[in-house]
DNA sequence: TCCACTCACACTTTTGAAAAGA
DNA sequence: ATCTTTTCAAAAGTGTGAGTGG
């Protein structure tokens, strides 16, 4: 109806590495003519009506999921080579906002960025035959406020704004990560803030709208008794709630809606009511984001004025070594020589950076380090070398892989299948917990951010790394 | 006083084990 | 004995509103 689902963008690998790897990588020119990535996000409608209403995402201590939750669509994939996906949560600016009249306002500098964590899709890795036969959802992802969260969950400042980075990457296992393309992308449409309690009404009637957990809140609901306990200002509250939800199921239709608020911004937030719960269906035109969207959607955001474009970037990255000192601290794992350097260094990004070289270094031969340049090509099918989780015991100091999870070491990674597995989630500090990127990695950044990154914003996201420097 | 945040609550869906049936 | 379907209780996810603390 929008046409979103048209939103993707082809990735074309050889064009969009904008300079020559690294000496210290093994793929040349060839690991990129491995093909277009498609990437496609799913009920792109949903996620453009909560964008343009200005998406909210509720963060707590215990975790919870974003609604709408992240699924995508692969394809261009190699059917036989075995991908790895992954998803980060990067900051859209360097500022903190507040909910003020109806609308966002910036509240300051943004706070320094939390440790970095990236959510590690359950499946991976898996062929890439098994990626583009269905839709792959991040479902089970969650965001925390708790910056010291033990279960791996992606920690976020409330009242800053998000949105997420899609990785794929074409490895065997983790460690091979090291090694292999990054291929990332974004949505702009999925973009949001995060908050500890919704901020505007509209988001909230959205969310039950949509969400089947808050069906309870809905009109037609069957808690009468709980809408009319509480007290008369709750229950004016609801009123006044109830009539939003009335005239909207009236539209009835999102597109509608969409519509209505898609003109972005008209500068009618004067005339609005001080309370957030005296909104009228009108004001759904209204972005929320206000002046500085208008600004940085040109500037440096990725939300661009065409949304149906899928920034996408491509980097050449060392895997992580993912490693967080605290992590480390918390699962009694033997924290590794290099892990307690990158501990011990937590202030000192370039030393930590530099001692991780020597792990990279030491790989075994037979690791698939090694032959990656050949592996990341397209004859990359045929039988998948799966180089046993005692090759790196040792080198990296990485933790085993978990049952039924052969071919994955155990990076502290933490996997939603069970917050007590260390599968799931790459970690590590985040940029503002280092000093400024080593050259080394700034390359990388810089490059990644041209992918339809304006310049003016390399500075903020170039610098919240997929992995935290000290692994490279 | 304001505002961001936490918590208990009622309600919902999801999950998984046990029971029933073929 | 095995497999499939159904049932049901527990677990998990949801927004709300009162309360808390800076």
């Amino acid at each position: 109806m929008f046409g979103y689902n048209e939103s993707y963008f082809l990735l074309d690998l050889k064009s969009n590495f904008s300079g020559p790897p690294p000496s210290s990588m093994a793929a040349g020119p060839d690991a990129y003519l491995q093909g277009n990535i498609r990437m496609t996000l799913e009920d792109p409608e949903l996620w453009k009506t909560f964008h343009e209403i200005g998406t909210e995402m509720i963060i707590t201590k215990p975790g919870r999921r974003m609604f709408p939750h992240c699924k995508i669509n692969l394809s261009g994939l190699i059917p036989c080579a075995k991908y790895i996906l992954l998803v980060d949560m990067v900051p859209e600016d360097g500022f903190r906002y507040k909910w003020n009249k109806e609308k966002w306002e910036v509240a300051g500098k943004a706070e320094p960025q939390p440790p970095c964590r990236t959510y590690l899709h359950p499946d991976s890795p898996a062929p890439g035959s098994h990626w583009m036969k269905q839709s792959i959802s991040f479902l089970k992802l969650k965001l925390t406020n708790n910056t010291l969260d033990q279960h791996g969950h992606i920690i976020l400042h409330s009242m800053h704004r998000y949105h997420p980075r899609f990785h794929i990457v074409q490895a065997d296992d983790l460690f091979s990560v090291r090694w292999s393309v990054f291929q990332t992308f974004t949505f702009p449409e999925t973009s949001f803030t995060a908050v500890t309690a919704y901020q505007n009404t509209k988001i909230t009637k959205l969310k039950i709208d949509h969400n089947p957990f808050a069906k309870g809140f809905r009109d037609e609901g069957t808690n009468k008794k709980r809408r009319s306990s509480k007290n008369p200002a709750c229950l004016d509250k609801r009123t006044k709630m109830s009539d939003i939800l009335k005239k909207d199921s009236e539209e009835d239709s999102p597109p509608d809606f969409c519509q209505s608020s898609f003109d972005g911004y008209d500068g009618e937030e004067g005339d609005l009511p001080k309370r957030k719960d005296d909104e009228s269906v009108k004001e759904e035109r209204y972005s929320p984001w206000g002046a500085e969207r208008e600004q940085n959607a040109r500037t440096d955001s990725p939300a661009g004025a065409d949304t149906r474009d899928v920034y996408s970037t491509e980097q050449l990255v060392p895997a992580p070594a993912s490693y967080q000192p605290y992590r480390f601290h918390e699962y009694g794992k033997s924290p590794s020589p290099s892990s307690s350097i990158g501990s011990s260094n937590s202030g000192s990004g370039r030393s930590s950076f530099e001692s991780r070289v020597p792990d990279v270094a030491t790989v075994p031969d037979h690791d698939s380090s090694k032959p990656r340049t050949q592996e990341i090509g397209p004859s990359n099918c045929g039988p998948q070398h799966l180089p046993g989780a005692q090759d790196y015991t040792g080198v990296l100091n990485m933790t085993m892989a978990q049952a039924g999870k052969p071919g994955v070491i155990g990076h502290h990674i933490y996997s939603p299948y069970g917050a007590e597995q260390p599968l799931g989630q790459w970690s590590g500090p985040g940029p503002a917990q280092y000093p400024p990127p080593h050259h080394l990695t700034a390359d990388y950044t810089t490059q990644a951010v041209h992918h339809g990154y304006h310049h003016g914003n390399v500075a903020e996201w170039s610098q919240y790394p997929l992995f935290s420097y000290s692994c490279w």
